[in-house]
DNA sequence: CTGTTAGCGCGTTCAA
DNA sequence: TTGAACGCGCTAACAG
């Protein structure tokens, strides 16, 4: 319901100099009387007098004013590059559970996976005093960018690496990720294989393909040749190279490592754009254990990514960096196999 | 590669201040000349001079401090409930296409459907001086801090309705797709119909339960009593209800309908927990064609719901009212039905 | 065309 | 215990 209160309301914020005069003091004594910290300087019958009033304006601290002097806003930027990626959602999770706690606020922005769109948002919220950055969209060539914003504000990298930085990291061992998903082709028996690949100047995978032709060179299967990369790691570019390889490939691979869930999503339907069934005829495999991808037809075989405890790790570096701790290890966690439906052996 | 210059870079950012006294000019000059809509206010050459020296330094404006004297900080807040909710995908991204244009940056936080943590992020938002708000959220208990949010900054609802509210809304009519859904059970033949509704604070779950249960009186359906509705409109929610349909219902529905697609996964979960096929022992609806639920097993029957363009729609509004255009009308936009295999006539 | 003054809303001296 | 003065980085208004 809306009350006399709600509707007289005023249309700027209470300043504290308004409260200040409300009740016959001076800024400074409002300031102290409502800041925790030191409010015990301040008279306990006159604090009182001041808290009422400050509630009867609806007077709110401005950050942003209050940040000039202090340097801290109690807000964090996290820079994604694709929020239709469900993948990133538990590392957001991650992230909020472990900063909101100590009262500060993530927001969030997106790249679109695009260089310019992280130089411009870094910019930004550097220019809006954000306390702390974390990047999940890292590229390679992003390195400079993000190494120059470390020199101004705390800044963690997590969920995709970058190697030779400065700064820490949270990842996933994705080489071991690739590893994993060609010992299990070749554990079913499949001899020809293929990768749909993501951009290369995303470490994951960059490592994802080193880790598969690794074992896959180790356990002797034969990878038909690299037809390019995705541009973007998004089901529309894994329907584009999936039906590459189904339509222009000399041979035909038995299985075929998508290097991420979107993209499998994306194979899954230009298999079926060519009357193939999975996993009889072809073998699919993702990577990141995307929510929904056990529910597909049929069940995706993926790779775990622990999302939360990565975006959980990256806040815990970040609120260390704040605490100004010198020496902060980044960090690497193991992914696991999730065998599914979608893939068998080889017909 | 990390250059020399990079090294070097300072740790804090430079001011005006520094640049004015690098080229021995007043704050106030360096200013205009850094302003593209001043910069023909000052002599060109001395221009030339100062966004050299400014480069030079790796001058950035302070968007906080500047917001002091403007009121401006060319960025938005976004408050979406849940973003593992693919479904505000495309709405975030309708939002960014539209302000994006205009220099505006789109940041986004989340409440996890929780009106107290609404109420922390508006407050922080505006004390961040955002420079207008758009709330993907609203539960009908956040009325009014939505309308005194309004009072300071450009404030629109979107995605969520909000009724008699002094706000802009921008919605889809979900009144007509819970009609859509009832007739299109009546229509394959079903006589017994059972809801899983989502929280009725939130506008969009109790117009739907309007909508089907109109049509389902008109067209003679039986409703099976109401079992209670989800605390938040989940997969583990929609899970537990329908749980409770299959065991405790004296009378098993032929038919479901799950007010958004996130219940509808859960309840198809439970549903192969009890053994059921779906269409054949009980076809399943749900609602807002979030992505992926084409693929899977089976495809699920939905309404399509218009992110993209209530995005898009909701950040045009908003850019009107930041233009201070007085009379913004509110937006509503219809939905469609999307059949797929999850729906057919009853056994 | 350029510099000076003032102040946005706060917190932090320092004095009283 | 309280207040006055100053400055954070910037722009607006007025001088010159």
């Amino acid at each position: 319901m809306t009350t006399r209160a709600d509707l007289m309301r005023p249309r700027k914020r209470a300043t504290l100099a308004d409260v200040a005069s409300e009740v016959g003091l001076s800024p400074s004594t409002v300031s102290r009387a409502l800041d925790p910290s030191r409010a015990a300087m301040v008279n306990s019958l006159t604090r009182e007098r001041i808290v009422t009033a400050a509630e009867r304006l609806g007077y709110r601290p401005d950050v942003q004013a209050r940040s000039l002097m202090t340097g801290r806003t109690q807000t964090i930027a996290v820079i994604a590059a694709d929020l239709g990626n469900t993948w990133v959602t538990p590392i957001l999770h991650g992230i909020a559970s472990r900063v909101s706690v100590e009262g500060i606020v993530p927001v969030i922005a997106e790249t679109n996976d695009d260089s310019t769109v992280l130089t411009h948002l870094i910019d930004h919220m550097l220019s809006r005093r954000v306390d702390a950055l974390i990047v999940l969209a890292a590229r390679r060539q992003d390195a400079d960018v993000i190494s120059s914003a470390a020199r101004i504000v705390p800044t963690v990298v997590a969920a995709r690496g970058l190697v030779d930085i400065d700064v820490p990291v949270v990842a996933v061992d994705d080489r071991l990720g690739g590893q994993i998903v060609a010992e299990h082709f070749a554990d079913l028996g499949h001899r020809v294989v293929a990768q749909i690949k993501g951009p290369l100047d995303v470490s994951n995978f960059s490592l994802r393909t080193e880790g598969f032709s690794e074992v896959a060179e180790r356990r002797r299967l034969r990878q038909l040749p690299v037809l390019g990369e995705a541009a973007v790691p998004t089901e529309e570019e894994g329907h584009r190279l999936m039906s590459q390889i189904l339509t222009e490939a000399d041979d035909r691979p038995t299985a075929v490592f998508a290097q991420n869930d979107p993209m499998a999503v994306g194979a899954f339907m230009a298999v079926r754009e060519h009357g193939l069934r999975i996993p009889e005829d072809i073998s699919i495999a993702g990577t990141n254990d995307m929510p929904l991808t056990a529910l597909l037809d049929p069940g995706l075989t993926t790779v775990h990514y622990p999302g939360w405890e990565v975006g959980y790790a990256a806040a815990s570096l970040t609120l260390r960096l704040l605490d100004r701790v010198e020496h902060v290890e980044s960090v690497c966690l193991d992914p696991d196999l999730v065998p599914r439906a979608s893939t068998a052996p080889p017909p």
